[in-house]
DNA sequence: CGGTCTCTTGACGGAGTTCAAAGCTAGTGG
DNA sequence: CCACTAGCTTTGAACTCCGTCAAGAGACCG
């Protein structure tokens, strides 16, 4: 199981079996059910997770009691809320399973221990977080610059496969827009296929 | 000059005085006049920068020569495209100047060696991309959350000094909103207030 | 001063939301 | 194996926030 995030580290840094023993005494495995909460709002974040299987979503309460789904994490993906998890804040977000999901579970406890033993570590993260952080600079011009409806073009033609994997509302809500919306779009492209 | 920026380093990991001087010989430091140009669109962003004093954004060409400003940099904050600077990528940005500015200049081709010198900086900026990543989700959440005037309001109330430093059209791109809307509701704030 | 850049004001329009209701679909239990 | 329910998607009408366009008023700089 573990071997899984091995790999993804050694795409971006070198390790010895040493290292790969360290890591793997850090991690846990850990298994979420559908629908099952891996941190709750006003929690403080005390686990970072790597998705070995499965999908999660990193959530907000807005108001009402409207949720903003802020991010997706599948196969391969880091997921936490970083601030909470390195300041010792509480969290304002929500994190679920989506799926019958698998986790590689790095308490926070572990972390700098783990990060003195295996320092290359230190420039993984450094690399996934650059990565994510031009992602998400990327996403927001995006947002800025485009329609709802080129949004949707775009998002459905870069992950088709992802599309398939979780309901409409929650793309809708991905994408900051309504399920309604979304709903609409659908109807257009249909109609230009068929 | 660099002194501000080994200060910032200091903040986050231990130095000694040869980290700081392998730190000094790495760097240059560079002056712009305002509106003058760092980096262009279509360009490979070979430099990252850290500011001294001044002020800088990052922007983009949407559609139509329209400007949209992803991010704003003042003294002590990094500015680069990271995607463009880390992949050889060419950038979709253009950064430039708003202020006369002082910034402390990396190339991208000296910094493998000085982060093999200097291992702490792959945890310094490790932290810095981390806080960055999360101050971006946190900023998507505040915009599919908020209204425009929502956004306005919070913005000027968490950041009023830095309102005085840039024209009022680029806060309202940076913001998602037209300089009129802008323009009106200052204009209902300044009702209320008098 | 004269011209360019920035901010303001107002009328109009459109992208996307809200609300309500009905149609689907899939999981669950009898 | 079917019926039932709950969750998801669709449809439509009314509405709203904010953008667009156009014009004028300041303000700043050479």
């Amino acid at each position: 199981m573990i071997l899984k995030l091995v790999d993804h580290i050694k795409k971006h840094v070198e390790l010895n079996s040493a290292d790969i023993e360290n890591i793997s005494n850090s991690f846990t495995i850990k298994t979420f059910a559908k629908k099952g909460h891996l941190l709750k709002e006003s929690q403080l974040c005390e686990e970072s997770y790597f998705v070995i299987k499965g999908c999660l979503r990193l959530y907000s309460i807005c108001q009402d009691d409207k949720e903003q789904i802020i991010q997706f994490s599948i196969e391969n993906w880091w997921m936490a809320d970083f601030r909470s998890f390195e300041n010792g804040a509480k969290s304002i977000y929500n994190i679920q399973a989506l799926e019958d999901s698998v986790v590689a579970v790095l308490h926070r406890g572990n972390q700098s221990e783990l990060f003195e033993k295996v320092p290359q570590l230190e420039k993984y993260f450094r690399i996934i977080f650059q990565n994510a952080y031009s992602a998400s600079l990327w996403r927001i011009n995006h947002i800025f610059c485009k329609t709802g409806a080129e949004r949707y073009y775009q998002f459905i033609k870069l992950f088709p496969e992802f599309v398939q994997r979780i309901p409409q509302y929650m793309l809708a809500s991905f994408l900051g827009l309504t399920p309604e919306f979304l709903s609409i779009l659908r109807a257009k492209k249909n109609r230009h296929i068929s």
